[in-house]
RNA sequence: GGUCCCUUCGUCUAGCGGUCUAGGACGACGGCCUCUCACGCCGUAAACACGGGUUCGAGUCCCGUAGGGAUCACCA
């Protein structure tokens, strides 16, 4: 319903040609008709990469924060690359991050298909619509050929671009099946009012005539995003600034196809720690492993959303609040390095602010993975598991650190060697036998907190040992280790059963 | 190499000509708290890339230089 209307009202505030050789975009459309339509559209050649995400979340606060539409669409006409997989791997990831389209697969509008191997027909429309016009032609240069000349004007000094030598060509090759070429406007110089960048001109000489359908009849990129933004009625083109320098000549062909131009916006790219482009080589970059590393998808999102958007002083958002203050205005231009460190500490943050439950549920698949927890939560597990939860989350900083911090809650701990050297000594052997005798009366059910503090404050006070010189033999003790959460805790969590068993093998060595 | 983008503490950033002897956060370091680890709290070190302009006045505007990044495919 308000997406027919984009095509009928845009023309009248179309700022386009005229001119011969000058293309511009507007600045900022009128607010009477900010009926904002935004996409994500990757490339199904991978996994969802953290780039992508942010690009994603810009677009789905933008389109949240304005009462916009977001859609996803994905750009598959590689056939060569592009798998199922990979289209999974991104609804996957899309939804882990909370992400929801409005317009996209398994979500239908007016303006599907959402796949660009099911729209060949509206490009092959679209070239035919161009070839008619003079703005494109067939071009019969092989591969190779291109390739040679490309490399001898590199040589020569020359830019490589392409010679026209199809241009209006009078005897094509016989056999040869032509790619398509779009005419260039090479005159004048073509300016893009960015909502990032600012005003970015470009020349038209730069530009050459670039493959619009490839020998095998499929699109390529620069022609397909203009086709599908176009009859999508996408209104802001907001995407990774990798595609500034494509934008001028994308802008020619809405021209040359009579659209009108939507606003573009071009984020900065997220970077290594050696400022180069975030890769492979800098560790993660699918956000699916990131879940599986035991982030929470909220840490991921406000760690990115912060990665080039600020708002005052404030780094700790909830998806409701990015939403409500979003705005492109706060959005750096400059690249951003990816910090480990920032996304540990805000995940330690997230994990202590969701509900213990809600965080004891997403820990047990890791305990399963570690074999240390079977996956199926009765409810006697997850309780425990909660109380594990809130007796280790301030010292965890991802799920999987959490787990195995809590091995010894689950298996029968190692003892560390030394500490067990310093720690259950000759000395001590007596003051633990008490503890197990007063330990023993407790009846099973009152074995908590209150009744532990009680029994420790009795061996405290019959032997003179301060709280230091008692807990943490017992804590070696029980968990093999030096580090716990308090022996109070400690000792609630193991059980009363277990604890005796741990202290009294423990004692039969001294 | 051509073209385009970017440049405030190690990192993310605040700053939209005077309130900046530059603020916050992560990290680092020191201290306090303490049954260990951690959390928390307090504190310390740490930046306007450089050079010219414009202006009474520049981190903030302009131009150069340098450095970094992106892009120049029948990939997206």
């Amino acid at each position: 319903m308000k997406v027919t209307l984009i095509s009928s009202v845009i023309p009248l505030l179309r700022l386009r040609g005229g001119q011969r050789g000058r293309y511009e975009t507007l600045f900022r459309r009128p607010s009477y008709m900010q009926n904002i339509r935004v996409r994500f559209a990757p490339s199904p050649t991978g996994f969802l990469h953290i780039g992508g995400v942010r690009t994603a979340l810009f677009n789905w606060l933008f389109a949240r924060h304005n009462g916009g539409t977001f859609i996803l669409r994905i750009e598959d006409t590689d056939q060569t690359r592009s798998t199922d997989e990979s289209i999974q791997a991104i609804l996957q990831g899309m939804e882990w991050c909370g992400m929801d389209w409005d317009e996209g697969p398994g979500k239908d509008g007016a303006h599907g298909p959402y796949r660009q191997t099911e729209r060949l027909s509206i490009y092959r429309e679209h070239v035919e619509k161009l070839l008619q016009s003079g703005r494109a032609y067939k071009c019969y240069c092989t591969p190779g050929g291109l390739e040679e000349r490309r490399k001898a004007a590199m040589a020569e000094g020359r830019p490589p671009k392409y010679d026209r030598k199809c241009l209006g060509i009078e005897n094509p090759p016989e056999g040869v099946t032509p790619v398509i070429r779009f005419r260039a406007d090479t005159e004048g110089q073509t300016v893009v009012n960015d909502l990032i960048k600012g005003k970015v001109t470009f020349e038209n000489s730069v530009l050459d005539d670039l493959i619009i359908m490839r020998s095998d009849g499929w699109p390529t990129y620069n022609f397909a995003v203009v086709v599908d933004d176009s009859t999508m009625g996408i209104t802001h083109v907001l995407r990774g600034d990798d595609h500034l320098n494509n934008t001028p000549r994308q802008m020619q062909m809405y021209d040359a196809l009579g659209y009108d131009m939507p606003q573009f916006g071009h984020l900065s790219m997220i970077l290594g720690s050696d400022k180069a482009r975030l890769s492979k080589r800098h560790g993660a970059t699918s956000i699916m492993q990131y879940k599986e590393m035991g982030y929470l998808s909220e840490a991921m999102v406000n760690y990115l959303v912060r990665l080039g958007w600020s708002f005052g002083d404030q780094e700790i958002f909830s998806v409701e609040e990015m939403i409500k203050n979003f705005s492109l205005e706060s959005v750096s231009s400059a690249a951003a390095v990816f910090n480990p460190d920032k996304l540990n500490w805000i995940n330690h943050h997230w994990i202590n602010a969701k509900p213990p439950r809600e965080i004891a549920k997403l820990l047990l698949p890791m305990l399963a993975q570690m074999d240390l927890a079977p996956a199926e939560d009765g409810l006697w597990s997850l309780e425990r598991l909660e109380k594990i939860v809130l007796a280790q989350r301030e010292k965890s900083r991802t799920l999987v650190e959490m787990a195995e911090l809590s091995r010894y809650f689950f298996v029968e701990p190692e003892m560390e060697q030394k500490a067990a050297e310093k720690f259950l000594t000759p000395e001590i052997k007596p003051v633990l036998e008490r503890l197990i005798g007063l330990l023993e009366a407790i009846p099973d059910s009152g074995f908590n907190h209150a009744e532990l503090e009680k029994v420790f404050h009795l061996v405290m006070e019959k032997t003179g040992l301060k709280m230091g010189k008692v807990a943490q033999p017992v804590r070696v003790a029980v968990t093999g280790g030096t580090v716990s959460p308090g022996i109070y805790e400690t000792l609630e969590i193991l059980g009363k059963e277990e604890s005796l068993k741990r202290l009294r093998k423990v004692i039969e060595k001294i």
